[in-house]
DNA sequence: AAGTCGGGGCT
DNA sequence: AGCCCAGACTT
């Protein structure tokens, strides 16, 4: 009887843990909020690869909100440069100057918050909610919307999807399930041509080969 | 709902 | 030459 947390989380956690990328420099520990929100908006539509070289020079001049809102555009266009979509240059110090106008004057803490800055939208917010408060909920992107439909073998339908990985996230480890899902769907399930051959879990996909 | 942003890597 | 990448904004 195929079971989803026997037969994917599982293995998949156990994948990770020996294969996953465990030196991306925004996956450490003491990442404050704004430096785990600073990137994931570089990493939107970009590979980690790119962004794990541009990433320590950008967090050590703008560790902050108010080093965002400090900088000419113009300063913050030319890191963002080489990562293409330029355009998030103006969405981060928009997004910098909405953190700095809050109470708090920080990252929010909620869903409805995150969304409703510049440059955040679901994917984002989640993920932020992963990283920082450890909610124990997904964030669907392109890898995890191939990975998923392909392994249940159901149609990439955004919100079906969503719902699923909700439901398969531990609500103690979703960000090691995140980063799980993310890696390995850049490292085996990937969008040309999947390592079906070497890959570790058994599921819906395999019988659905052919 | 469709168009736009985007450089870099891979096929 | 074409496809893809931790999407979101604008029209």
């Amino acid at each position: 009887m195929f079971d989803p947390q026997h037969d994917f989380v599982d293995p998949l956690l156990d994948w990770h843990e020996r294969n996953g990328r465990h030196d991306l420099p925004w996956r450490e520990p003491d990442r404050t909020p704004f430096e785990v929100l600073l990137a994931e908006i570089l990493l939107q539509r970009t590979t980690a690869e790119a962004v794990a070289g541009a990433y320590r020079p950008f967090a050590a001049r703008y560790p902050t909100p108010e080093t965002v809102a400090a900088a000419p555009t113009e300063e913050i266009e030319a890191l963002v440069a080489p990562l293409g979509l330029v355009k998030r240059a103006a969405y981060l110090r928009r997004c910098a100057q909405q953190i700095l106008a809050r109470p708090s004057g920080d990252v929010p803490r909620e869903y409805p918050e995150l969304v409703g800055l510049h440059g955040v939208g679901e994917y984002t917010a989640r993920s932020v909610l992963i990283h920082v408060t450890g909610l124990g909920i997904a964030a669907v992107d392109t890898n995890v919307r191939r990975l998923l439909s392909r392994f249940f073998d159901v149609t990439p339908d955004r919100d079906r999807i969503a719902v699923l990985a909700d439901a398969l996230a531990p609500p103690t480890r979703s960000a090691d399930f995140q980063h799980a899902m993310l890696d390995f769907a850049a490292e085996v399930c990937t969008a040309g041509s999947p390592a079906c051959s070497s890959c570790p879990l058994r599921g819906p996909c395999a019988s659905a080969e052919e």
